[in-house]
RNA sequence: GGGUAGGUUGAGCAGGUGGUGAGCUCCGCUGACUGUAGAUCAGCCGUCUUUCGACUGUGGGGGUUCGAUUCCCUCCCUGCCCA
């Protein structure tokens, strides 16, 4: 058994086995975390303020859930992380005593950019619960996630709108390598793994001295950043070959933040991603999207109002196996709050179940009628050029 | 029976004391959502029209007037008070 492992630490306190498969870049791979294993590809569902909005541990447990992602932002300033800390920790404190992955709040530099001044020492935010400024460095960054205690940590980042000027978007890549450096410096517990995350933009010589940059450092893993944010789908997989082109050769797991839908898997696991993350599973669900192989429908349609049947035939989650499209679409219409836990439920298995799919189709040669058969179902209903580039922020 | 307050586009309202009433909130219809300030947001929501725009609509009927949602008469309906 070939294993594409190594460039780890020494000391990591996770560790990462990878095979390569026929498609792509594609690999099969293995994630063993101080809480659990994780199968990759795989994809985490987000529960920023230490819940996946709707669901319970057990809910995420029958969805088939591996790991979650939690928010160093959120929990900070609510209920605060030295609480957390001494309440025992994120996992005992929300009771999900699998995996869980932090992000460091670098995605809210971006997001909250109108709250928030960007210096090279750090951020300074306006919280959006009261107004009150609150500053965020690289070594604050790394010291809440140490209190919450999560497997895996995430470096502080800064990302930019790609369509930013480029000397915009380069200032953000080597403040980015800068404050990567400081976070390595600031970690003081062992049992907790930390990623880097490359940034540049979609331009392919940022992203390839981003690559070389934080590559050259002992993370115990690599994400990629900056992507999902605007650019076109085209943008979104060239830039993605370019860092897996850099990438070629080093072992450690490889996170794609912030994606996806359905489609976006399949071209960021063909070019060596194993990780995902993204808020789209759960935010659409409680926005009555559901996702089956069939594409995406919207349970607040009318002509649901008198469908008997369950969402997906195939799929197995609680939703699908005891109530119809009916009774959800009634359930959205009268705001009842089951529609968005049911919702919820349905959207994560089948996520998770394609990503297992995904992986079984890797190992038997399946993939690629797989992927057919759900991009072409899943396409977006926007068409690219309709999308126009963000310029304010 | 007497008095009083009302009757506005599916619902609830706003407005309008003689000079072009389509404004709001629900409901309804559709779309969006990608490291969650999101159980959110956007568009549409009288008729015709892709749009521009045109037309209709203030309980019914009648009257005054160049012109009535507004003034007058009458009828109908609803709430409340008194008999």
């Amino acid at each position: 058994m070939t294993t594409t492992s190594g460039h780890l630490p020494p000391s990591s306190p996770i560790s990462f086995e990878s095979l390569p498969t026929p498609v792509g870049r594609a690999r099969l791979g293995r994630l063993v975390t101080p809480h659990g294993t994780v199968d990759t590809p795989q994809f985490m569902p987000v529960g920023t303020q230490a819940t996946v909005k709707s669901l319970t541990p057990g809910d995420l447990r029958a969805a088939g859930t591996q790991i979650i992602l939690g928010n160093t932002y959120h929990l900070s300033l609510r209920p605060g992380h030295e609480r957390i800390a001494r309440l025992g920790g994120l996992h005992r404190f929300m009771g999900w005593d699998g995996p869980i992955l932090t992000d460091s709040g670098g995605f809210q530099v971006f997001s909250l950019g109108h709250l928030g001044r960007v210096d090279d020492d750090g951020v300074t935010f306006a919280s959006h619960l009261d107004g009150s400024p609150h500053r965020l460095t690289p070594e604050l960054a790394v010291e809440i996630q140490e209190a919450l205690g999560s497997d895996i940590a995430m470096a502080l980042d800064e990302l930019v709108d790609p369509g930013r000027p480029p000397d915009e978007v380069e200032a953000a890549m080597r403040r980015t390598h800068a404050w990567a450096e400081r976070c390595l410096a600031a970690r003081a517990r062992p049992d907790q793994a930390l990623f880097g995350i490359v940034q540049g933009g979609v331009d392919p010589a940022l992203r390839r001295e981003s690559v070389a940059a934080i590559a050259a450092l002992p993370f115990d893993g690599i994400a990629i950043g900056g992507l999902s944010v605007g650019e076109s789908k085209a943008e979104m997989a060239a830039t993605l070959d370019v860092v897996a082109e850099a990438l070629d050769g080093d072992g450690r797991v490889r996170y794609l933040m912030g994606v996806g839908s359905p489609a976006d898997f399949f071209t960021a696991v063909e070019r060596g991603v194993d990780l995902f993350d993204c808020v789209l599973p759960t935010r659409v669900a409680r926005n009555g999207q559901v996702w089956t192989d069939a594409g995406r429908m919207n349970l607040r349609n009318a002509r649901f109002l008198d469908d008997g049947g369950p969402i997906d035939d195939d799929c197995a989650c609680e939703a699908c196996r005891n109530h119809s499209r009916a009774y959800l679409a009634h359930l959205f219409r009268a705001d009842e709050l089951l529609a968005y836990r049911l919702a919820s439920v349905h959207n994560v298995t089948y996520t998770l179940g394609l990503m297992r799919r995904i992986r079984s189709g890797l190992a038997d040669g399946t993939y690629a009628s797989l992927r057919d058969v759900v991009t072409e179902q899943h396409r977006s209903n926007r068409r690219e050029t309709d999308k126009p580039p963000v310029t304010d922020r």
